[in-house]
DNA sequence: TCTGGATATATTGTATACAGGATACAAAAT
DNA sequence: ATTTTGTATCCTGTATACAATATATCCAGA
């Protein structure tokens, strides 16, 4: 068993807490936050306006949310130009990721990497969009994490949180989440061939159908409210 | 004349004068900032721990130091691999860039640019380090702007204060000021061409320079301790 | 001299206080 | 009815207070 004796569970400080309970709220939409003031944020979260106003300074700087001097929060929602920067960016960190990593790659990366995609799959089957996305997120973020891109990682991190609420939307398109599983097994297929050509042509088809999925998405929904 | 009533100077805050104080401090080596207290530096800048805080706080975000309970600020410098990663992703980003840029490249954009380099071979024939890294800076970030990739823009600029000290002492190098303008020039010949693939090349040949004059710089430097 | 522990000191995280300024709304004036 | 003014309320930026914890200092005893 695993006995080893584990540093005491030091409950995060208010500040990250609030950072966390913030984020969620403004990832599933925002509602919760927006137009609020720190103090009314505050209330709700039961802590004083301090923490409340530490983790927006950083959910601002993150472009998340802009802060309007006597108006609240402002969540903030891509503009299509915003959209399309976003997956510019990513189609060339990522590229520079799985570059890297089809130059490296271990067994043991595959297997991590094989690992996520069967858990995908899984998730696929049930249609549990939460699970298949926190999944997808890892293996995102596992690329250049295994390729020691640490700073390069970072940043996905923020462009996919700028697009994640966007992203689960279009996860419900039918057939969608399969499609993804396809083309992360190309993703892998191609690292584990070393193939660098294959694996930044995989990675940019498979950016270019998620874009495409999401955009197409939202004409749809455009289309919904005027009908509806 | 223009007698028309303007708005008052609105002086920025506390908090933004203290965080520009404070990033320029560790930007030029960050002996005075190092290992101090919140309520030191808030004594030396005569204000209040709190705006203090706050633009610690956004520091530590921008990975340009580290917040260490009890023991004040850890002024961090990148290792070989953060450099060398830093380095590749602007690559990365930069490509993007320039390739953008040279699709719509307009004659009012090129002047700007062009004015840039000129002021920027007047800094290198009266050896001034200083104007010329700061119109460097404004180079590189006209690029993206011009291109209209304003997140781009915004990690490039964290890159480059990532690296800024190295980059300054590295342009004393000698006959390194006037290579760098020549570099500027081939990138902008291209650009004026439309030529996509020469500018990414231009620029990724001058990134490299830039890298090489960089970790050269550090090896002698290394050696001068040794020797002196 | 070294060790352990008691006490003092400093630092951080958080709460609260407070002032200047912005917004909202109602009363007054046109 | 519309505009202006006055007032109450709210919000933010900043300072300060306070408690918990970490570090440093110092001293007694081995």
């Amino acid at each position: 068993m695993d006995d080893k004796l584990k540093p005491v569970e030091r409950s995060k400080n208010l500040k990250e807490q609030a950072y966390e309970k913030i984020k969620e709220a403004i990832l599933e939409g925002g509602q919760t936050v927006a137009g609020r003031s720190e103090s009314q944020l505050a209330k709700v979260l039961h802590i004083s306006r301090t923490p409340v106003r530490e983790a927006l300074l950083l959910l601002a700087k993150e472009g998340l949310v802009k802060l309007l001097p006597q108006r609240g929060v402002l969540v903030l929602q891509l503009t299509q130009d915003g959209l399309e920067e976003v997956f510019e960016l990513r189609a060339a960190l990522e590229t520079l990721t799985v570059e890297k990593l089809a130059k490296t790659l271990s067994l043991s990366d595959l297997k991590r990497l094989k690992e996520l995609v069967s858990r995908q799959r899984q998730a696929a089957n049930l249609k549990n969009r939460v699970e298949f996305l926190d999944v997808d997120e890892e293996f995102h973020l596992l690329i250049p994490e295994l390729a020691g891109l640490y700073k390069t990682q970072e940043i996905i991190k923020n462009l996919r949180d700028q697009i994640r609420l966007a992203g689960y939307r279009a996860l419900a398109r039918p057939g969608r989440m399969r499609e993804v599983v396809r083309e992360h097994e190309k993703i892998i297929a191609a690292l584990s061939r070393h193939d660098l050509a294959g694996a930044k042509k995989a990675l940019l088809d498979h950016l270019a159908c998620t874009e495409k999925a999401l955009f197409e998405d939202q004409r749809e929904d455009q289309r919904d409210e005027k009908t509806g």
